[in-house]
DNA sequence: CATTAAAACTAACAGCGTTCGGTTTACGCC
DNA sequence: GGCGTAAACCGAACGCTGTTAGTTTTAATG
């Protein structure tokens, strides 16, 4: 096939229909001659386009965090912090076959730095010192992270009589895959409020 | 070669040579060639002693999950939590390399299911509804998986003009390498206590 | 209209996990 | 003590992977 009228093939378009591919198959699915034939294309020409395999993903990974939404702090840092982590945990939820990848190498990327860049100064501006606010960053992204990659209650098989057996204490574990979902949720919110009620403590001591 | 005299490999010596491999050159460099190479060996030759690369791997996670303490708990359930959360960060901090296979599929694991079990038992042995102490267990993961998967600091670049230019308020943020491993404890210290204080007062009110 | 460059292609390389079948030798059994 | 079995290792191969080189066709540019 020739150079066609107007071009197949688009930075943008092998980004989407990258990212499809490992939404619906996984991360591991992903290789550039399945991507290809996706596209109604071969592999080599996807290297017209993109760099290597990892630099994709790595674009991938930034329009995802550049998603994240941060205007939250223009009501104030506990606010900011909330809305911050909400909104940081939902976007990685859309894709959560992405977030081993994301979750690796978190700065360099130009969005993620832009984020620590707005929380930092948003934390620094309500009045936290600079090794208070990049502790409460780290916190927060600890948080969500863990929250995103290990989504707790998905791990457990619906097999009641594997528990019963071999851990007593685990004999209702077969249930919480039906509210995995709820369950994990709840422990997110527990974890963030508990940060948060603690922040309001330290920061009216400063 | 011919069966030897004594046997080189066993499952015990190929998984501690693959988890030195991962441990000193990450996950990625390792491969059967590479591993088999690293015994004195071929390839085909640990497929008698092992099923699959998968099955090798889950193995290691077992073993590493396998070390973590859990027997604070019988000092009472908070101290126990406590105590769990630091050993199971210690123990992971020890393999950082591991951490992104070991943060998968978190139950099913032997090791895992044996924690799990430990934890939501002396929860519920102490007061604790249910489903709050499956929250709980959650939520300690969540914070113990993300200060492990990603140790914030260490993702930054050592040179200050990255930074200065286009997010000015990250402008100390080349400093960070240096005290990475202090803000990250730190960190983790400060999110852990936040959940145990909380979890007192909600402890003291049930 | 000639030239350049873009966009696709085919073919190939080295490396991957894994399997098959073969060779040699240690071990259990009579 | 000899023998059969099977353990332990090996070479070769399959189909997959990311990536590169070189080629062909055509759109865009002077």
């Amino acid at each position: 096939m020739p150079r066609p009228h107007t071009p197949i093939l688009s930075p943008a378009r092998i980004r989407a229909a990258a990212l499809a591919l490992v939404d619906v198959d996984g991360l591991e699915a992903l290789s550039m001659r399945r991507l290809a034939t996706e596209l109604g294309v071969r592999a080599a020409s996807l290297y017209s386009h993109v760099p290597a395999k990892d630099d994709l993903l790595n674009d991938i990974a930034n329009e995802i965090i550049g998603r994240v939404d941060v205007t939250g702090f223009a009501d104030g840092w506990r606010p900011g912090l909330a809305a911050w982590a909400r909104s940081y945990r939902a976007v990685l939820a859309e894709h959560p076959n992405m977030v081993p990848f994301v979750a690796r190498g978190p700065a360099r990327r130009d969005a993620s730095l832009r984020m620590a860049d707005a929380v930092h100064g948003a934390l620094v501006g309500a009045g936290w010192p600079p090794r208070e606010a990049t502790m409460i960053g780290a916190a927060v992204k600890y948080i969500v992270i863990g929250a995103a990659t290990s989504s707790f209650a998905a791990g457990f098989s619906d097999d009641a009589q594997l528990y019963v057996e071999r851990y007593p204490h685990l004999n209702q574990a077969h249930l919480l895959r039906q509210h995995a979902e709820e369950v994990d949720n709840d422990s997110f919110e527990l974890t963030l409020e508990a940060l948060l009620t603690t922040l309001d403590a330290k920061h009216a001591a400063l």
